[in-house]
DNA sequence: TGGTTCTGCCTAAATGGATTAGGCAAATGC
DNA sequence: GCATTTGCCTAATCCATTTAGGCAGAACCA
């Protein structure tokens, strides 16, 4: 009754965003955005293209979120203190923000993709690596190994792979962090 | 009309599996299965629960399958060898079958992980690991690497992560192996 | 073989999300 | 003040999930 709710695309996306965080991203509805703004569903329509278009929309957010962050803690570190900042603040995040984290790996066609902060991560990880000076097409292979782990690791921790079962999963996260410095700096040579 | 299509469980289970393959696990719904087995929906409830009943059995079905050729892979191997061949079944099955193995993230409660072949996995990555001679709990660790490290690794490669960039994905994945073949025979102490 | 029970699939109906078409009233621009 | 645009609405359709209850053929039992 009371008239408009001020939607917009921006705040459609923060608030898919928190709900992401709350009850998971795969909950993440229109219907349910549309009761919390208590508007009707057909209303965000004005906002977002479709439900695609809203994950989308935190999906990117999500990215830009974490390589801020990322993009902080890398500033003025560099070899294992960089590749220690770096993990650290993936992991936080993906603890922190599960949802969100969640929603970095939704599926963005490629223009989007291109276009997203997707980008300024391969950036950041290639500025880890450059304290340890791998040359190409090393380093590429030394990028995809970085992120495939620390990729892998939290989505399994985040799904309770390694919860109930000791080592305590901080533990391996920092012994698996000392493993890849250890290993970039012996970096083996091609066979 | 021509009576019984001849349901059961694991038929669907079986069934379900195929259409993940082709249209990918998200895909995966009962209707979709009704309308394959030309049958009503509501007659699948008389053999699984429900949806969700029917993508645990194919998560369980696709855990067991990866499991079997694991194990065969690693008969009579160990050390790089059996690294290497580990981690070839699993790129391989990945790739070959991406609903299948999207299926094996999908979350179990733990009463049926416990159950799955999930536990064959745990043993089988620490078969491999034998030969590099990790005392506990550097073990764990290194399970837990390389448990993060090849599922990250095919989950980004699957959603599309290393395509359309140089090197090729088959390329760094060998490299990594390298690495971690390395990684593994020189494991750095505890600091 | 004939009846009974059980099994396997059915129809029907409710719930809830996604999406589109079209309307109306408040806000804005001249 | 009037026209236009904007923002949210109602209404309707489609599709997946799930439950309740029915009926006919298969299997079993004397």
């Amino acid at each position: 009754m009371a008239g408009r709710a001020g939607l917009t695309a921006e705040r459609l996306a923060q608030a898919g965003a928190e709900l992401a965080d709350e009850i998971g991203f795969g909950g993440v509805t229109l219907s349910e955005l549309a009761r919390r703004f208590d508007v009707k569903v057909a209303s965000l329509y004005a906002h977002v293209r479709n439900s695609r278009d809203l994950k989308t929309r935190i999906a990117l957010l999500a990215l830009e979120e974490l390589a801020d962050l990322a993009a902080d803690a890398l500033a003025g570190r560099s070899g294992r203190d960089a590749l220690a900042a770096y993990a650290e603040v993936f992991r936080t995040y993906a603890r922190r923000h599960p949802g969100r984290y969640a929603a970095t790996r939704f599926p963005l066609d490629t223009d989007t993709a291109l276009a997203s902060a997707g980008v300024r991560h391969a950036r950041l990880t290639r500025a880890v690596l450059r304290g340890y000076g791998l040359a190409e097409p090393e380093q590429t292979h030394a990028v995809r190994m970085l992120g495939s782990l620390f990729h892998g690791y939290v989505d399994l921790e985040n799904s309770g792979g390694f919860a109930h079962s000791a080592p305590d999963s901080q533990e391996s996260w920092e012994r698996i962090v000392d493993a890849l410095d250890h290993l970039l700096r012996t970096w083996p040579p091609a066979r």
